[in-house]
DNA sequence: CAATCTTCCGTTAACGTTTACGGTTCCGGC
DNA sequence: GCCGGAACCGTAAACGTTAACGGAAGATTG
């Protein structure tokens, strides 16, 4: 059926001329005239050439490293991305990839060391958590002008010349957020709140905006308040909670769209409002685990870490091995957890973190077998 | 830091004997000694030894090739299967994989013929749908015998020596429609139903299972009546749902679990009561797009069939690469769609069938360009 | 003009595995 | 004793790419 592949010989052949500048040319390494070198760009493109990338690999040798740029997991939100990521990085193929985790431990503390770092010691890509965009920005741009393409994971950095990002769909969020906040209160009249991070955010914006308008045109009957700004900050996130339920006590329901529900949820206990707010959340981190089984927290939308960190890698090996440029743009579709299905998520964890540790073993056990061999 | 891996010279060195009888040793093929042997598995576990798929493949140049039994599809569900595979096939850095399609055009039709003509052609590995578990599992474990493995997707055959099943969890699906159909119905005290193929299918029994436990547990006011079985067949899910909807006035909801959804709806139309039901659907077709926007079905419980293919292949890919025993048993979470993030799951349908036209495009080109060189 | 340098190009040895082939032994049979 | 065959084993040529080396021109220098 198909024919076989055309190879670097072929191209030589057909144009008369060695393997060593057809190789020149299409690396364009020095060493080969403009005129040859177009004539090979030319025949390598009619002939449909496509490298055989065992070959190179197993020729070169060479390794890509890749840095993994993250907040440490005072969730288990990051922990999951980065697992991830080594899933993926295990099931690659030709093991021609090392992963450096470069982990900070608070939100705009060591980023730009990490970054600094990373492109110093000359990685050949990125995964970031660009938490501070307007920060971030400029390092990203300046990796990308040295060659190493960065994928961002959860929160964009627009305009910085990033290879791609992976996320979850914002849109998909906030609307399922707000169709279930509608059918949850069926029929009832009032106001429901969101929460939030920063307006400035993109991500945030957009979350937003899409429960807003999904909110307004099917349940038009509720009443969207005033986003509240948590900036990540637990105790802000508390206060500005407290002060709203006790301002408006006929509100029916909260949409947090950050990691801050705990805060949410004890403001709400504590102006005693737990028991008739309908509340939806993000994310599912332990500390929530007992407010879904309760039923305080009616359900969470989960924002799927591991599978970034997955599509992520996907993204950045992919662009390392082909050099293809893709749409680069990759929306997840969140989950929803709520009590009916809370434990299979759960279980799923746990068995995830196990495997790893097997997996862990394994790896030593191959390591002291190589040592004393 | 890690030490050059092992190679058949190293081995064979350590051993003084040659490349050519760890080889043979390592794949028992004939022409070593069983003394030899034994010293070469020996010495190649303790060093450590794991072969470079690289050199592999670029050496033999053996192409699995892998056969798909799968519906043709009426609906696009199994059309995304088969994109999902597609899909994942393509991103294989050695382009060592064929797939043939074997498409059959209705349910027990042409199953048994596609498995023996796959089996006959000597294919490596198989991807099915065993629509009737206990008509194919001989296959199936004809298959293993002649060392073809084999993944179900989407329904599980039992018993069969099947490497693997990939599926949608079906605790997950049925308890998160339960929990939906409670928090939807809030407060109202009176009967739901639920229709499914065939009790005798382990997926929709367990499905059933989950949504009563569940039902049962979270919102005990609610009665669930007994599943309504549709075999698969429209007229019959139209005709049982019709005397249900004329019997039980009082009905609060439908979980329709098959893809039988639509002549659930007429039905309820023509009974009057599309209304007054809270409708949980499964899978995401055109035709019930309408009815979605609508607001008549409620929510449906999507099965993500383009994922389900993608980690079918995977599984067999990895099988075939590495002869690794995992788990084999992958259980995805369904994916909610709901009229606020209809949209999103749409355009996703629309820009993957696009990609794949390009995609297409290209192929053809680079076709033709090979054959003018 | 010889010597040096530059620019381009061809050749070749790796990389680790598979596979085919040729060479030992050793044994039974004539 | 020779032959045929079997059972075992070593050798070497592939596979397609990379990277290093050396050579052949031509340009530049003393």
């Amino acid at each position: 059926m198909g024919k076989p592949p055309t190879t670097l010989r072929d191209i030589a052949n057909a144009l008369g001329t060695s393997i060593g500048s057809v190789h020149r040319a299409l690396h364009d390494n020095p060493g080969v005239s403009p005129m040859t070198k177009t004539r090979v760009l030319q025949m390598a493109r009619t002939m449909g050439y496509r490298p055989n990338l065992a070959a190179r690999y197993l020729s070169s040798k060479k390794t890509w490293r890749i840095s993994v740029n993250t907040l440490k997991g005072t969730t288990s939100f990051w922990d999951e991305v980065r697992a991830g990521i080594r899933e993926e990085a295990a099931s690659i193929l030709l093991e021609n990839v090392e992963i450096e985790f470069r982990t900070h431990r608070r939100l705009g503390e060591g980023e730009e060391e990490a970054f600094e770092s990373a492109i110093r010691d000359q990685v050949n890509g990125i995964i970031t958590f660009p938490s501070r965009p307007q920060i971030l920005g400029p390092w990203i741009r300046r990796a990308s002008r040295a060659q190493i393409p960065v994928v961002c994971v959860a929160t964009d950095a627009p305009h910085s010349g990033r290879l791609g990002i992976v996320a979850v769909d914002t849109l998909a969020s906030g609307s399922i957020a707000a169709d279930l906040m509608g059918r949850f209160l069926r029929g009832q009249e009032g106001a429901v709140a969101i929460t939030l991070f920063d307006r400035a955010i993109t991500e945030h914006a957009e979350k937003y905006a899409a429960f807003e308008n999904t909110l307004q045109s099917f349940y038009p009957h509720l009443q969207l308040l005033k986003p509240v700004e948590d900036h990540g900050v637990e105790s802000e996130a508390y206060a500005k909670c407290r002060k709203l339920f006790d301002k408006y006590p006929n509100l029916l329901g909260v949409y947090v769209t950050t990691e801050a529900s705990i805060p949410v949820l004890n403001a709400a206990r504590d102006a005693n409002v737990l028991q008739r707010l309908t509340i939806i959340t993000t994310d599912l981190f332990p500390n929530l685990v007992p407010h879904i089984r309760s039923s305080a927290v009616a359900a969470t939308i989960y924002q799927r870490p591991r599978a970034q960190g997955q599509m992520a890698f996907r993204m950045l090996h992919e662009f390392l091995a082909e050099g293809a440029n893709q749409s680069h743009q990759v929306a997840l579709a969140p989950h929803l957890v709520m009590r009916g299905n809370l434990d299979f998520f759960l279980h799923r964890q746990s068995q995830q973190s196990a495997k790893e540790k097997i997996e862990h073993k394994q790896e030593t056990a191959r390591d002291l077998a190589g040592e004393i061999a």
